[in-house]
DNA sequence: GGAATGACATTTA
DNA sequence: CTAAATGCCATTC
């Protein structure tokens, strides 16, 4: 019952995702925005994002994040925000800011997006 | 149906 | 920029 009914905001969080081109991010707001109509369930959307099967193996880093393009996805404070809190070399946030890092999307060592890239490729044309 | 959860956002200090 | 407080909403237990 619960699922049915509003199941089609599940959709268009992957949905929107899988739009940002490589080489662009975008914010969770921007996806709440897209998929919602405004920026009050950005939070959800990163709770529907945690659970895109990111789970990176030691053995494979490049996992299924290459299809919904989660990592693409970074806060509306342009700092990296999301994978997980845990910080440090090995953690996840590391390999987003790796993975950004091989599109050309950089950020500082506080995790902040470079100021001469926030108004390059923040990605917010989106379409259904 | 209700309480707890989370890869967030905004405001204020 | 950092930190804390408040609001938000779909999902999950």
């Amino acid at each position: 019952m619960s699922k049915s009914s509003i199941n089609n905001f599940s959709q268009r969080v992957y949905n929107f995702c899988s739009q940002i081109p490589k080489g662009k991010v975008s914010t969770y707001k921007l996806v709440a925005v897209a998929s919602y109509g405004n920026a009050s369930c950005a939070r959800a959307v990163g709770k529907i994002l945690s659970k895109c099967k990111c789970e990176l193996n030691s053995s494979s880093l490049d996992s299924l994040c290459e299809n919904v393009h989660c990592y693409r996805v970074i806060n509306s404070n342009f700092s990296l925000g999301g994978f997980t809190p845990n910080r440090g070399k090995g953690s996840r946030e590391e390999i987003k800011r790796k993975k950004l890092a091989s599109e050309s999307v950089f950020f500082d060592k506080q995790g902040y997006l470079l100021r001469d890239l926030r108004k390059k490729v923040i990605f917010k044309d989106f379409h259904e």
